[in-house]
DNA sequence: TTGCAGTATTCATCTAAGGGAATATACTCG
DNA sequence: CGAGTATATTCCCTTAGATGAATACTGCAA
């Protein structure tokens, strides 16, 4: 029963954030921490948390660690991911996180790995 | 965040087997007994939980329990009770639940409830 | 090398949850 | 009423998970 992994990652606030900033573009750990205004300890704890389950890859560049969604998807997770990009747009906190995650790609440093994994877009 | 509750109650296996059969039918106590074939007080308790988080709601009808997924479900639960029915499709333990309800409620005794709730059928 | 930034891990604590045995409760029928 | 059926609850144990403080690790730059 591969849906109930899926579902135990999602069913903590701070994980659906996370996943939730992620299909949107990859971002390393220092990131979610301003995001989401939460302690390293818990932003990296909740990262290995998805990172065992199959939920996230991560990539080093330099310091950083860059977290993405695993390239390939099965047809549940990119379903229940679909679900909660339509479920996000009705509550605020995922509005707000989006909002400081445009803020965070327009400001200075960034990671190369970032774009060139994800998002197209202006290095600093 | 509305959406963390309903992911706590779609994470657990058993949960997640009872909340695909109810978006098929109303069905009691006994009935999850003998399709998921767990004792009394597991089921029980997971029917509970739901119950408590707003995700079942339960009638009595002489010795038994009806459950049922509540009448007004906001979109959130609708999104993503539909979102686990597609997911169902590709697991057999689901396709195997379904069939068991098919031959209960091809049996016997069928509390009225159960009908007047739900599907359309025949009283025995 | 040293120092530092970014990240991970260890240790400890607390709480929620899952599970089962036994018991209690609620209702029906005779 | 008493017996039986269906369900809920209590008690107990065990484990997973969430959190934070402190510490360790990793790679870069001077």
């Amino acid at each position: 029963m591969e849906l109930v992994r899926i579902y135990q990652c999602f069913c903590d606030r701070t994980r659906l954030r996370i996943l939730h900033l992620l299909t949107k573009s990859p971002l390393c750990v220092c990131h979610f921490q301003e995001i989401l205004n939460e302690p390293q300890v818990k932003i990296s704890k909740h990262l290995s948390y998805l990172k065992n389950r199959g939920m996230a890859v991560a990539v080093r560049e330099g310091n950083w660690m860059i977290y993405s969604l695993p390239a390939r998807k099965d047809a549940e997770l990119t379903r229940n991911l679909k679900c909660l990009q339509d479920c996000a747009q009705s509550d605020p906190v995922f509005g707000r996180d989006l909002k400081q995650l445009g803020v965070l790609q327009r400001s200075s440093c960034q990671p190369a790995a970032i774009f060139s994994a994800g998002t197209r877009g202006r290095r600093k």
